[in-house]
Formats: C-alpha cells, sequence, structure tokens
DNA sequence: TTGACAAATCTACAAATGTAGAGTAGATTA
DNA sequence: TAATCTACTCTACATTTGTAGATTTGTCAA
C-alpha cells in the first residue's frame, strides 16, 4: 500500500475547525469545544490530534508538560485542498461545468444569484482594466 | 464504530467512472479499462467492485457464469453527493462563498468568466421571467 | 474427454481510521 | 507530604480500505 488520501476525513476537518478557532490550544480544549458534536473520550481526541501532526495538519508544541496544538494549514489551504478536489474528481477539473452544477443543483436564492452576479462583473471589470493596460 | 463514510475513495471514483462509460460490464472488463491508470491485478478489482456492491454503489446481476456490474448510482448523484460535501464542509453549507473562493483560487480564464456570466444572466432573465408570472 | 483458459470464490494481510481503557507522572491542594 | 486531579503515554481492538495470491469451477477447443 502506498497511496496516502490526500483529502481529510471527516473527523480531521471537525478538529481543525476547532484548531483554527481556538489556537494554540490543548487536547482537552479540543475535546470541551467538541463535546456537544461528538463525545469523545479525551484519548480519542488526542489520539486524532496526534496523528494529525504527524500527517502534518497540526503542530504541537511542548510547554512545562502542556502540549499546544495549532494549524499545520490554512483554512485557506484547506478549502483549496477540498475544493480542488471535488474539481478534478467530479468535474474533471473543468471549472465551468462545476459552476454550472452548483447553479443547477444546489438551490440558489435570488439574493445568493445577485451576489453572483456582481462578484462576476466585478471580475470581468477587473479583466478589461488589465486588458487596457497591455 | 459506526459512522460510515458517505463519501465515495479515490478508487471507487475510478471504478464508477469506469462502469457508467461501458455498463453493463464485467470485472475483467473494468480491469482491462483501468490497465494504463491502475495496474490492478483482477482481485483486486473484483474485491473493490464487490465491495461496492455490497455498498451499494454497484448493481452486480449473474448471467450464467458470468457477473455484469452496473452503477447504482447516477453521475449526476454522484457529483451532488461530492459537491454537497464540499459545500457543507469546507463553506458551511454557503453557496455563494463557494463561487466566490472558486472564482479566487481556481484560475480562471476570460473565456470561462464569459461563460459564468452568461450562465448567471440566463439564470437571472428566468427567474424574473417567473417573477411576473406570479 | 481432456487440457487450457477465464472468471469466480476464498482467504489473507498491511495500513488507515475510529474509538478508547489502563497506567503514569507532574501539578494542586488539603 | 499525601491524596487528588489532569493531562500524557502506551496499548489495543474493530472496521474500512488497498492489494492480491491460491484455489476452484465452468467453458471451449483440440
Amino acid at each position: 500500500m502506498k497511496k496516502l488520501r490526500t483529502d481529510f476525513s471527516e473527523n480531521e476537518w471537525l478538529i481543525l475547525e476547532a484548531v483554527w478557532a481556538h489556537e494554540p490550544c490543548t487536547a482537552p480544549a479540543i475535546q470541551e469545544i467538541l463535546q456537544q458534536e461528538k463525545n469523545w473520550a479525551y484519548t480519542t481526541v488526542k489520539t486524532l490530534m496526534d496523528r494529525m501532526v504527524k500527517k502534518g495538519l497540526l503542530k504541537a508544541e511542548k510547554v512545562r508538560t502542556l502540549y499546544f496544538y495549532r494549524a499545520a494549514v490554512t483554512v485557506r489551504q484547506a478549502k483549496k485542498r477540498e475544493v480542488s478536489r471535488t474539481l478534478k474528481r467530479a468535474f474533471d477539473g473543468a471549472l465551468t461545468p462545476m459552476m454550472q452544477f452548483l447553479l443547477e443543483e444546489e438551490s440558489v436564492s435570488d439574493q445568493e444569484l445577485d451576489q453572483l452576479e456582481k462578484l462576476i462583473q466585478e471580475r470581468q471589470r477587473k479583466r478589461k482594466k488589465l486588458k487596457k493596460k497591455r
């Protein structure tokens, strides 16, 4: 076996999110934070986090007897990873079809549609400005 | 342990794609088709496929001595699953932020931008038409 | 009919992931 | 200082996933 999973598991996301929101933080703190969602035993959380350190998703630093954890990937990087994966897998890397799919399948509110329109038009303006410069 | 993974593994996608393109088809056929990408032994392919049957991703039908497989999920369903997952995980289910992220992070060509603009404007037209009717 | 072949069945094993108990060591407090 | 509390360490075990060998069986051609 060689192929390592490049994406995060559900649990890894959960923990990453908690860590992003509270770093630097300890394993007991994370357990506490996720108490509601996951009724994990302390050792479960700790094991997960230590495995994530090994994988380079978190960093751990020992301060006296306590371990403090931080994320080793940024929110942006994680999102990027997640999005690229879906883009590649389900749309063969093609952006427009993915966008189209999103527009069709995920119910888009009127408001969202307006926002999107604005986003794109802004983009277009930027593009045209650049073109003039060249 | 209870939580079953709701998304597909990389290998499951690969096989699903091959099956979609050739169903109904046999395990040896799939092995053949994926020969280039994955130099899998026949039993590997067969095992994967049978596990996918158990999970409800494929259906198998015995015709005399041969097993024919078909996908048990449509391309659309699979895409939907994949996309929803990313949407939920990385954007807390919010479409606009995801779109925005796509626009920012995935390099969008001029052409794509035009296409997107068109897509959205078409959408807007539809919306307005609907409104009139009401 | 027998051998060769193809596909199926059975079994196996390592790594990854989900989950956590038992024991220990340092910190706090009575 | 002794009892207690906390967080850490070590170990463990089941399930899922990746990967495939060995064996069996059904089919077809010589």
